[in-house]
DNA sequence: TAGATTGTTAATCGATTAACAATC
DNA sequence: TAGATTGTTAATCGATTAACAATC
């Protein structure tokens, strides 16, 4: 019945705070590259676009880092969020799909200064094999296993069209992968212990579409100016994992 | 107090209920495709990969569309869905930064067939406009307030580097739009009454390295042969949304 | 000590799920 | 009528929030 490992330090946090600790990783790093020290809940929560109580609340899951009365010391949360969430080990990720979404993927400076790094780009088509983007050649999609094996890739990125999706997703798995960041429209079947997160760039869109097309009957009655303040927007993409 | 309009025919859906929609009637598109008339709550989950219990409480906030000891009518609950998302009308979008995501976002055929309209591909960068991506030319930002006003653009996707997307979105806001698509890893700050969605790459991986590294830990207590069967996996960016 | 701010509790809210009565 | 499947109810679960005791 598969036992949970005994070496069970890991309390265990919620999916919605997990999704939210690299919000808090990003906001400690903008508030240090200002040399500023120390921050609040509520500094830090600003910065983060969220509450404070959740902030806290987030926080509390992974110890007690800050001091009454003062706050949090910058530099000392945002290790502690960097561990707890891998970012302080290097992260081999494969992008199998070098069309203009993967082109861009591959040229993303983002993962790479995350503790992300590209080892290859694989694309069925020959017509590609060879060429560099981003300074990476583009490898036939057949090599995808031995890179895998050699690299001990963990993670990888799904950027080709909808059809061919499902199985990339099954060499993937075979190959080794057990994570893996899907951009195609489909949903993928993987077994279990395989997560799958999913980037759907139409729904997002449509989403948003739906909610613009209730702003339209209330918009007259929004005419009197009401106080119109700013707020601070976060909807980051908390999605739910898959397979256990 | 902002009173609500009296036409108000609108249920209020569950914003997770609104998320999942659009994979739902991708998922009719898809059935229809194969020329399949009728399909039962499982069927139709499966598809879309969520469980039928939940895939019929989502379909009872739109209405009574199906048929007891039946199933759907596929065309007909496609149209039903497309209608209450606002899918039967197009909408005309904005991009705004044409580097190598805005490329690859202005050449997503997915866009189009769902119902957006690429209006316009902005940049601040001189050295571009007039460059041609995926059969439209790009033009100055300078323009933006021009072609929202003339477009009667609502929707605007931001991909400039982070650092100009606080910039942008004002630009938008100010101009008119009500909906924003952020691809920049920043918290943007916009009035009550506008959307913010966020689209953020590394913050997927992120959360797939936390996964990651807590998985290795059980690794070894899992190599006797568990069944492996299959699972449908959907993890679909169910963001919450911002600003009343 | 007085003021500030964390970490935690408890209440609330929203989403998921199983079960089944309604009904084709 | 018997079998199938929806639409809804009620239980459960997880996430958010306000409030405040603990404590620097």
């Amino acid at each position: 019945m598969t036992a949970r490992s005994t070496t069970d330090t890991t309390r265990d946090i919620p999916e919605a705070t997990v999704a939210r600790l690299p919000v808090y990783l990003r906001a400690l790093i903008s508030l240090a590259d200002r040399n500023i020290a120390v921050c609040s809940s509520e500094e830090l929560a600003a910065a983060a676009g969220v509450n404070s109580a959740k902030l806290r609340k987030d926080l509390s899951y992974l110890g007690s880092y800050g001091t009454r009365g003062v706050g949090y010391d910058v530099d000392y949360l945002r290790y502690q969020i960097a561990r707890e969430i891998g970012g302080t080990q290097e992260w081999p990720v494969v992008i199998v799909g070098i069309g203009n979404l993967g082109h861009a993927l591959a040229s993303f400076s983002g993962f790479r200064s995350r503790g992300f790094r590209i080892v290859a780009l694989l694309d069925a088509d020959a017509s590609l094999h060879g060429k560099e983007v981003a300074g990476i050649a583009v490898r036939p999609f057949d090599e995808l296993a031995a890179i895998v094996a050699e690299q001990q890739v963990a993670i990888g990125v799904i950027s080709v069209p909808a059809p061919a999706a499902q199985d990339v997703a099954d060499a993937m798995v075979q190959a080794g992968v057990s994570s893996i960041l899907n951009f195609a429209p489909v949903v993928l079947s993987v077994p279990p212990g395989v997560d799958v997160r999913k980037v759907d760039l139409s729904i997002e869109l449509q989403i948003l579409a739906y909610h613009e097309s209730r702003k339209a009957h209330t918009e007259a009655a929004d005419l009197d100016g009401m106080p119109s303040g700013r707020v601070n927007s976060v909807s980051g993409a908390a999605a739910p994992e898959v397979s256990a």
